[in-house]
DNA sequence: GCCGACTCCTTGAGTGCTCAAGTTTAGGCC
DNA sequence: GGCCTAAACTTGAGCACTCAAGGAGTCGGC
């Protein structure tokens, strides 16, 4: 039992730096981002108002609070992302998307469904295994594209 | 279509950062090594005759060469893992389990598979859902504990 | 109204990988 | 036998993240 589980565990982890390098070679060949910018991007555009306090964004990622101040760096200095303060409680940062970062999001956006589709291609995935796929992953404690 | 590959490879993604988080608390508290560490040394038991060249190493993890000279680095100044000559090749050199390394890992691997176990425990996870949720990731290119 | 504990965020140091370039060895070809 | 290409590995530079420590701000209790 625990040996099929282990086997999952690695396994999963092996699939992801596959998927993680397909990912980063057509962002990055086509828009100059990796598979993290694209990922706090738009996570971001999913907020309300496509702004969101630092430590929240850090939490939806996954990553540390400083994982998120030194990634958002380069994504302000090309201007897909302002950093806005909060009028109430002057700690919080928020991150927002900016016009130019939400128009450069939708040009990746089609890349990475392309990108997903052709991983994800028929015939060897039907959709109910990507369904299957998804609702598994999702017990893991991932919190994906849509939602908790 | 998609839009749910791309949510089933960012929850992908995502899930792999919080079970190798996981892993990496367990595994280094307890034995001082990292999941990465521990997965290259369980491959180099799986090998015939506990060694493999550093070449095929980096095909089975997922990393390059350059990757498994850095990783074996430490594990070799530790004793787990020596470096073994080809009689016939000059240029592969061998890395090949010690006894200690052989001894380690199987403590190691108690604690992986503790974890895997507690990760993946009922009530949430049948046996079925495992074996789902392998065969899936298995097409995904991730060539896991056991098989091709 | 101020103290202490907590929260949000940044920064320095360190780690684990990558890519690109270089070294050494092997082996086919003439 | 002497090249030439290719393979196996290492090394330097760089990047993306972590942890630990610290600065700045908020807020409840008194």
């Amino acid at each position: 039992m625990s040996e099929e589980a282990l086997d999952a565990a690695l396994r999963l982890v092996r699939a992801q730096t596959a998927l993680v390098r397909r990912f980063d070679a057509r962002l990055g060949g086509l828009h100059g981002v990796s598979l993290a910018d694209f990922t706090l991007l738009l996570r971001l555009a999913q907020a309300p108002g496509a702004r969101m306090r630092r430590v929240d964004l850090a939490e939806a990622l996954g990553l540390t609070a400083s994982g998120v101040t030194r990634g958002l760096a380069p994504l302000e200095r090309i201007g897909l992302v302002t950093r806005e303060p909060d009028a109430r409680d002057a700690r919080v940062a928020y991150a927002a998307l900016t016009g130019t970062g939400r128009r450069r999001l939708t040009e990746m956006l089609a890349t990475a469904r392309e990108t997903a589709a052709e991983i994800f291609a028929a015939p060897d995935w039907a959709p109910a295994d990507l369904a299957r796929l998804t609702a598994l992953l999702t017990r893991l404690g991932g919190t994906g594209l849509k939602g908790p």
